[in-house]
DNA sequence: GCTGAAATCTGTCGGCG
DNA sequence: CGCCGACAGATTTCAGC
């Protein structure tokens, strides 16, 4: 599980690169990098294997599949126990309306980001999925204005080679 | 802006592929889906032109670059005027530590995703960017014991087809 | 890590239903 | 008008060095 994972220059400007567009060709790559597209397609297939790259990813607009309306939902979930939160998770997971869910530090135990047509169909998510259930014992409905996604992920103090585990 | 789109059972079996593993090439979308490749491809240019498919993302797994602490930091932005909200905004999204930003109803103004090496390092991070800050009038760090990305993203009820805006 | 060549894929085009 | 099938160009992938 904690293979140690070497990156160097190439393999950092590689994953910048895909970054800003995970399509970019393997000669494009070569090309910025400057190393050969075999190179590149060796670094990304080792990037891959030792688990730095995850997969690709389809970035959706919401609004344009009818989900306009976002919101975060942090949710108390009493008793904290294994019996009750393992469930509580798979269930959250498989509701359409969840994007991402995190479990947390601090008086909410969990973090639901959702995406829903309207604030009736909110409604109807919160009252059903959340607030009917017995093991929810409060719910605060937070909703999202706008938001961003940031720069590259990167290490941190990118210098121009790092070990990581 | 608003330009409308229909999506049918074609479209959705291909966002669902595609979200899977955004590589699935346009033979195997054929195959699984019953159409031609090239109506593949026509389809998933017609999704990117009318804006349903943002981009192609990477993802990388944040412990393997040396960021293995993430934490959902809450901050309240006073006063919550233009002139100052613009310019913070700017300031988290470019922060090598930031992943994502949102701007909130409810008590905290922006929930930030942080990424970081350890607690000394999400210690500096408060305390330097957000805390020091005039415009920043209260931080409440949550530490992320772990996260899920939820199923495909899919209109709400997903009958044989649907318009959205 | 590079070169080069084979296999595969992308994207275009004219024609068909 | 959208779908198909074939084609040319580009890309991926794999030996061998």
């Amino acid at each position: 599980m904690a293979e140690s994972v070497v990156l160097d220059t190439v393999d950092l400007q590689i994953l910048r690169l895909l970054q800003n567009d995970a399509r970019t060709t393997y000669r494009e790559l070569a090309a910025e990098v400057g190393v050969a597209p075999s190179t590149c397609l060796d670094r990304v297939t080792r990037l891959r294997r030792t688990g730095v790259i995850l997969g690709h990813q389809l970035r959706l607009d919401p609004a344009k599949l009818g989900r306009g309306l976002e919101a975060l939902l942090l949710v108390q979930v009493r008793p904290h126990r294994r019996e009750l939160i393992g469930p509580f998770v798979e269930r959250i997971r498989a509701l359409p309306e969840s994007r991402a869910l995190f479990h947390l530090t601090g008086p909410d135990d969990y973090l639901v980001h959702v995406t829903v047509a309207d604030p009736a169909d909110l409604q109807r998510l919160v009252l059903d999925e959340f607030t009917s259930q017995r093991e929810v014992a409060r719910v605060e409905t937070r909703l999202i204005f706008q938001q961003w996604e940031c720069g590259p992920l990167m290490p941190p103090g990118a210098g121009p080679s790092l070990s990581a585990v």
